[in-house]
DNA sequence: ACAGGATCCTGGGGGC
DNA sequence: TGCCCCCAGGATCCTG
């Protein structure tokens, strides 16, 4: 569930925290992530100093003062925050590093869907992401490179959004809100939409994406940011779990299909199959 | 080559 | 109130 803006807003919020902090002790739970931790990786960290903390994709990346980093993603139910000294003992903890000053950055994840990562030098962290066939930045992205990304596809558009090597960071929330956003059917053929269409999807990944950072994304379930405050981007929701309740736009009711094995949320009237009439939705 | 489905995992919610 | 079942979905692996 974190996705771009989530995982910015946990990046931003444990910069101020994190940053010069040194690493004194790491601990691991036994219990396996998504890639497992490997032990040595525990002592590669003893003594590091964290330089920097950044977003790649939905990937936090931590940068060390000896040029190492360590990666986490936060899978569906992870979150990363920092504790002062005593250890809670809260439940789900997989990975922590305890700072020389007693506090400790940890990551909770109950589902486990979530990863810690080790990669010991840039060229590594490069390799690591080029494996992955990680996509370019939303924010980094040229119109003309989403135009090439869709040409070259026949998959729908949810499909294709949700693809981490066209472009990196968006999931179904921020999916479904930037196709109502463009007015594109969320089942339409990547290929076979004009490149207006694929201009306005760009536009409105971009400017969706922008202002759910600024409302430091979405809480719903249980989403916190770094610093444990809320988002509040779930209030802005147009389509996402708004099955039944009437389009903001014309108050036609939210219909809720299945696309690429995920609810999809979508406007029948503001978001047409075809474009013909898509200047005008009808009010009603 | 490409698209879609199954899988992992736990907590929470609905139904009875 | 309690229990069961299903659902949520990010990434990866598998199948058609």
């Amino acid at each position: 569930m974190p996705e771009l803006p989530e995982v910015e807003t946990v990046v931003r919020d444990l910069r101020p925290l994190v940053v010069a902090a040194k690493i004194a002790r790491v601990r691991t739970s036994r219990h396996s992530l998504r890639r497992r931790w490997n032990r040595r990786w525990s002592r590669m960290l003893l003594g590091c100093t964290i330089r920097g903390i950044r977003r790649r994709g939905k990937w936090v990346v931590l940068d060390l003062d000896d040029s190492s980093h360590v990666l986490f993603h936060l899978g569906m139910s992870g979150r990363l925050n920092v504790r002062d000294g005593k250890d809670s003992g809260e439940p789900h903890t997989h990975v922590t590093f305890v700072f020389e000053d007693g506090r400790s950055l940890r990551l909770r994840d109950p589902r486990r869907f979530g990863c810690a990562v080790y990669l010991a030098t840039d060229e590594a962290l490069h390799r690591f992401f080029q494996g992955l066939y990680l996509g370019p930045e939303p924010f980094d992205m040229g119109r003309g490179d989403l135009r090439a990304a869709a040409a070259r596809t026949r998959r729908n558009l949810k499909a294709m959004l949700l693809d981490q090597s066209v472009v990196a960071g968006v999931g179904n929330i921020y999916a479904d809100e930037t196709l109502f956003e463009a007015r594109l059917h969320p089942a339409l053929q990547a290929n076979r939409v004009s490149p207006q269409g694929i201009d306005r999807l760009h536009r409105s990944l971009k400017r969706v994406l922008r202002q759910a950072i600024e409302l430091r994304g979405s809480s719903i379930r249980d989403f916190l940011g770094g610093n444990g405050h809320k988002g509040n981007y779930q209030d802005n929701f147009r389509v996402y779990g708004r099955e039944g309740l009437p389009c903001r736009r014309c108050s036609q009711p939210i219909q809720r299909i299945r696309l690429a094995g995920r609810s999809t949320f979508f406007c029948p009237n503001c978001q047409p199959r075809s474009s013909h009439n898509r200047n005008e939705p009808n009010e009603s």
